[in-house]
DNA sequence: AAAACTGTAATAAAATTTATTACAATATAA
DNA sequence: TTATATTGTAATAAATTTTATTACAGTTTT
């Protein structure tokens, strides 16, 4: 399992705290403990799905592009999501076996499923209600 | 994220389909297509479970311990999991920061909540019900 | 022009997951 | 009672994934 979803809002919970003012990378970084080339490529992605801008040369950084109470937990996750919630098994079953045959498609059903309880669930609240309880 | 969750299930609703005779974790391992030493360790933890026992020796193998309507797809996924449902960054954050310091806890508390919405889901559904499937 | 950034690629290192090998212990059955 | 097929388990290796590092071009500010 990585990361990107605790890195992804540790992100942007600091970039709420900063109201604006644009953040470093090498900040940004400081305060996860990871690398800062990792924050970039994390702010790609948080860029992509227009949650964030940036601003280059001296002086840029990042800052929240949509208000924080615009911005739910479940997007969040949607934008970082990459594995199957579950997991799952890199081999092709076997083929010739009537279970293996058919499990990933029940198995995909599943997940489909229990994501979207998950996602239903993280919706309910916003970057906004999360920051808030850093007081 | 490793494959537990669905090469447990996988045993499950094989041995749901032996119908109470024992099945060799070679036999298991052939249609999941992975190794059976992976198997054997697998069903040591759901032995721990009580969903399913084994018998040693030639001729030995796995069954069901309870009716495939006494397991709910939840409990399956108690049993295997072991990272934080939404990943979690190996590294302490900065604890000079204030949202470094405090993030642990509130996504610790997300997690929970997010987790049994997950469980909740899951726990709708039996092996039986999702052995039912397979026809 | 220097400084402080972002963006990005390439590579290395670390961590995790899966596979393999080996063999003792157990149970069946010839 | 011996051969055989199995589980249980440890040790190790291989593969994969994740994270870190290095390097540097491009951008903006001062």
């Amino acid at each position: 399992m990585n990361s990107r979803f605790p890195v992804s809002l540790h992100i942007l919970t600091l970039l709420d705290g900063a109201k604006g003012e644009v953040v470093s990378s090498d900040f940004l970084a400081g305060s996860i403990n990871i690398n800062p080339v990792l924050v970039r490529k994390e702010i790609v992605n948080l860029r992509k799905y227009g949650f964030v801008e940036s601003k280059e040369g001296k002086g840029g950084g990042s800052f929240l592009a949509k208000h924080a109470g615009e911005i739910n937990l479940g997007d969040v996750y949607k934008a970082v999501r990459s594995d199957h919630i579950l997991g799952q098994n890199k081999n092709e079953p076997n083929p010739k076996c009537p279970i293996g045959r058919q499990i990933n498609e029940h198995l995909l059903s599943l997940y489909n499923d229990a994501e979207k309880a998950l996602i239903e669930n993280l919706s309910k609240q916003t970057l906004a209600d999360f920051a808030q309880k850093f007081k």
